[in-house]
DNA sequence: TGAATTCCTACCAAAAAGGTAGTAAAATGA
DNA sequence: TCATTTTACTACCTTTTTGGTAGGAATTCA
């Protein structure tokens, strides 16, 4: 039960742009990884995620890098983590209808309200709170 | 974030177990293994981190096995899962005081009370409901 | 004594997590 | 135009965790 680096990277990504919503510039991987000292070929990995999500602007090139396009408060922790590449699933039976046993599973709904617990509860949290 | 099959199995030996609480006899692994089509030697590698738990009255020899030592009633979700060997902690630094930068980590007040939450939320939850 | 059981130690394979390397493509500005 | 800076893409690699298996010793009871 443990929330994976990329989850936690995600996460630290979206604050350093945050960070710097207010003033209108770009901010490179590059420069987020050495602030944060994680390496920057690693956080090119987990932006392949995240950017499905269509959380940012995007400019390559000479003082390029991502913008976020909404204000921190419109983002939920929930979403990010999701997006970084996380079920947020307990278990793996949960997901489509692929489950044979799944009505006369005991524990089917035990980790279905578990899931959903974790879901409401990291949705309930804003980007804005963890800046 | 996901439950292993060991948290899940060691669930399905104590609701073996609870099933035949009434009944005045001890119940081999093998007779779990067989009913419910899992590896004997996996349910005895489970088995090793359950008893550390003193959930059970053991017999060796024939016709022995394991009994419950209380109703399933008084036992939770939580404690069962985390006997099983899952520490049930999303993140790493919480346990211990071992992480220096818990005081000016933004986070870390997130993955604690998502934890707290998952902790609570298996705990209000007893054996005795999934039988 | 023999069968059924727990107990103990060691090993192993597959998958996931975590991370690295190299290069192409785009944008910019000197 | 060309070097630089950035994202985008593809492939690979190492370590850790998960999910097991194997073999036998010790215990108990009929």
């Amino acid at each position: 039960m443990k929330i994976s680096t990329k989850g936690r990277y995600a996460l630290t990504i979206m604050r350093n742009l945050a960070d710097n919503y207010k003033e209108d510039r770009f901010i490179s991987l590059s420069e987020i990884a050495e602030k944060e000292k994680i390496s920057l070929k690693y956080l090119e990995k987990i932006m392949i995620n995240l950017k499905k999500s269509d959380f940012f602007v995007i400019a390559k090139g000479k003082d390029g890098g991502y913008k976020l396009k909404k204000d921190p408060k419109e983002y939920s922790i929930g979403e990010i983590v999701r997006a970084a590449d996380e079920e947020l699933n307990v278990v793996d039976c949960l997901k489509g209808s692929t489950c044979p046993a799944k009505n006369k599973c005991k524990t089917y709904s035990l980790w279905k309200d578990l899931s959903e617990e974790i879901n409401k509860f990291l949705d309930s949290k804003k980007l804005v709170d963890y800046l």
